[in-house]
DNA sequence: TCGTCTGCCTAACGATCGTTCGTTTGGGAG
DNA sequence: CTCCCAAACGAACGATCGTTAGGCAGACGA
């Protein structure tokens, strides 16, 4: 569940969760610093005494979620395959598969506009962006390589895989509600099954 | 691959895909009517002897789509399943997630903001596109229902299966290169196993 | 040769954009 | 009580937005 804080902790930190919520619903570009303030009730100008620029508060809400993904694939990995020889492709798949879906119920508006709305950036950022989404992205396709050439999984382009898995995965803040049928557990229950299935193969 | 007509049809057509590429890109609320003018080397204005309001062009776009994949959808679902209880659940959603694909190969760029740009939609249009996008995945997950009770697939949540494959196939629009070292029917089939496998379930 | 029609032009409209400015306000420390 | 400082205000900036209006050039049928 996102955690709106009972007690605002910063006005800034208010601003960025109010446009988190404003830019995943109608796009960076569509969203006026006025529509942000008027959600504060506040004056647009006001905005400025805690922010520099509009997209000021787009990059925050972007690198704090990269951030919060990066730490929690590194969480997985560091404490796993320390011993080359001794890992478990499926079991390490998991434990990221199921990081990935905490991450983004702990605030899924902010994981949304991390996921689509990172094109809005200036060149140097956005530019930065992709590469650590490409890092990242590398994280889950050497794993599937590894269970390649292991034999647990049965494929052909282990690109194509982790971008289909990580696809799915971003669907998530599309429609994923933390107060719908499925809890954030459940639901990485699925994606764990969704996964493995993929990668070991249609059995027929 | 993408039909860029060597012999331009209509001008009104034209529009519509310099645009697509644009609201690709940059989203439809980031590009402005100038922005599409200038990648056809003309003004602003001129583009209103072509075309009666800028939503007017997402709206031509996206409806058009959208009837494209409701089109490929039907050829398939018609011509299949007539005799009920002699059906083939994989096998029709074999064809029907090729079907998927082939739609957005076609035109990348227009599937991209088809998959993207729904929202920026007036509120009358956007519930049309809401209510027929639903209609379509209600097919994906009547079909994973079938075989669900055929025995055929093994999952407990054919709802939020159709959401994940659907997912991962509209994450296409956004790295599918029609020119890169993947031919839109191998993309197809490999898609087609991770939905098959998907669906069957991890093996152990 | 004339009129018409199509396609694009320039100019301009009011609205809204992100942002800057100088000022006001209200609560806490001395 | 007084001072201070952070926070928010209203007004305004130049730029750009989507869109309208009127005119001009050239192709074409009569």
């Amino acid at each position: 569940m996102r955690t709106t804080p009972l007690v605002e902790l910063t006005r800034r930190r208010a601003i960025e969760d109010v446009a988190s919520e404003l830019f995943r619903e109608h796009g960076y570009a569509a969203t006026s610093v006025r529509d942000i303030a008027r959600a504060l009730d506040m004056q647009g100008a006001s905005l400025y005494a805690h922010v520099t620029s509009k997209e000021d508060v787009l990059w925050a809400i972007v690198d704090r979620t990269a951030s919060r993904f990066e730490a929690a694939a590194a969480e997985v990995l560091d404490s796993t395959g320390a011993v080359p020889g001794q890992s478990d492709p499926a079991a390490t798949l998991t434990r990221l598969v199921r990081a990935h879906v905490r991450v983004i119920a702990e605030d899924v508006e902010a994981a949304g506009v991390f996921v689509h709305e990172w094109r809005a950036l200036g060149e140097e950022r956005r530019a930065g962006v992709l590469s650590r989404r490409d890092t990242y992205e590398r994280r889950f396709r050497d794993l599937i390589e590894e269970g390649m050439s292991s034999g647990d999984f049965a494929l052909t382009d282990s690109s194509l895989a982790a971008t289909a898995v990580l696809s799915a995965l971003n669907g998530l803040p599309a429609w994923y509600d933390p107060a719908g049928r499925l809890t954030a557990d459940r639901v990485a229950d699925h994606f764990v099954e969704f996964t493995l299935g993929m990668l070991q193969g249609a059995s027929r």
